[in-house]
DNA sequence: TAATTTACTACACGGTTGTGTAGCCGAAGT
DNA sequence: ACTTCGGCTACACAACCGTGTAGTAAATTA
């Protein structure tokens, strides 16, 4: 598809594409290697390990990110539907879930962004930061779970169709009240029953 | 701590706390088999292979969580915080996001649950299929993101404190909208535009 | 043109993984 | 008492992993 680029590049794109699917653990350095269309030895002379061809490849989707800044963490600006970016999410979303800093940081930004957003809100919000990082979670959810959502919708989720089902019962959910006022008091006194009890280690 | 157990119920223990720690891939038989104080060759004598072990795994989760019914996928039944069942959730979304049958049957699970739920309730939803997939992977999402969330969070959330202000913010995040009337109407041109558009493959 | 660095490959090395094999030991059945 | 059989272990094996080494061809530099 795109071998008009260094060899370096090649490899880079390879590993984000096999990192994103099969994970870092799961991607091997031969594999990537035989997709970028080079020997495994030559990953090596140009990242030194395979960890270094991670960071490598951190920092490159976070600079990649950073350009198109609100176009990643912002709800409503998510229709520049291109395959490029949705590679990017995958593979950022996995690094967060891997725990890598990379990840990490995508994941902070989320929260200060979210906090920012909630600020400029009036709603009603007992713990901030609890709030800020259950949206966030939430909103990532629908790309973790990538694989999932394609099953019970019946079709790739990352064809726009599907897509924009995902996007359309997002908007719907987040738009009206789910639980009713009365629900919502029942389960706030099993909420405070956990609280207060003691924990039984 | 329950060595008094049969060595096939301590290895199936120790595998499901091993693969809900470290994904099917990440744990391997032998750091299983030391976990259950036993020999790598009988778990292979029990259970056949790795796979083999994993199917009893899953067999044996979602019977117990069978058992449990209504407390697995119902959200304000979750104050019987009790380690075990806290382990099970582990264990099954781990195997729900690694694609594994018995994930799959919980998630489908949920999904029939949530469909109950929705004709329960005068909400206005256009795709009941999507939105009810959502809602189910959101739910999902604080567990499965455990570890970012305790990052943000600043403490385990598996201490009934930190669990308890995930709920109580999951609780806050259902009982109002988010966006305002006018936020959903500009949201939703932007889906339109993008459910209309042609997929530039 | 000669020298030095750079891009790149082929191949071997330990280590770990899942799996296979041979055999020990104690209890149950005859 | 002898056999049988299931629980259980020790050990070997092939495959695969990330990594290291040696060497070649091409580009850069002087």
């Amino acid at each position: 598809m795109s071998s008009d680029l260094t060899a370096r590049a090649r490899i880079r794109d390879a590993a984000i594409e096999l990192f994103a699917e099969r994970g870092v653990d799961g991607a091997t350095i031969r594999d990537i290697a035989q997709q970028a269309d080079v020997s495994s030895g030559l990953l090596r002379h140009h990242f030194g390990s395979k960890e270094g061809l991670r960071d490598a490849c951190d920092e490159w989707a976070l600079n990649e990110v950073t350009k198109l800044s609100g176009r990643f963490t912002e709800f409503n600006t998510l229709d520049g539907f291109d395959t490029r970016i949705a590679l990017l999410q995958r593979y950022l979303i996995r690094s967060t879930m891997d725990g890598s800093p990379a990840g990490q940081a995508i994941f902070d930004r989320m929260l200060e962004y979210g906090e920012q957003w909630l600020a400029s809100t009036d709603l009603k919000v007992s713990d901030t930061r609890a709030f800020v990082a259950v949206l966030a979670v939430m909103k990532m959810s629908m790309f973790t779970m990538r694989d999932l959502m394609s099953r019970a919708l019946d079709g790739d989720v990352t064809e726009p169709k599907q897509w924009g089902r995902m996007l359309q019962a997002s908007l719907e959910l987040f738009s009206q009240p789910l639980i009713t006022p009365e629900q919502a008091l029942q389960a706030q006194t099993a909420i405070d029953r956990l609280t207060a009890g003691k924990d039984k280690s």
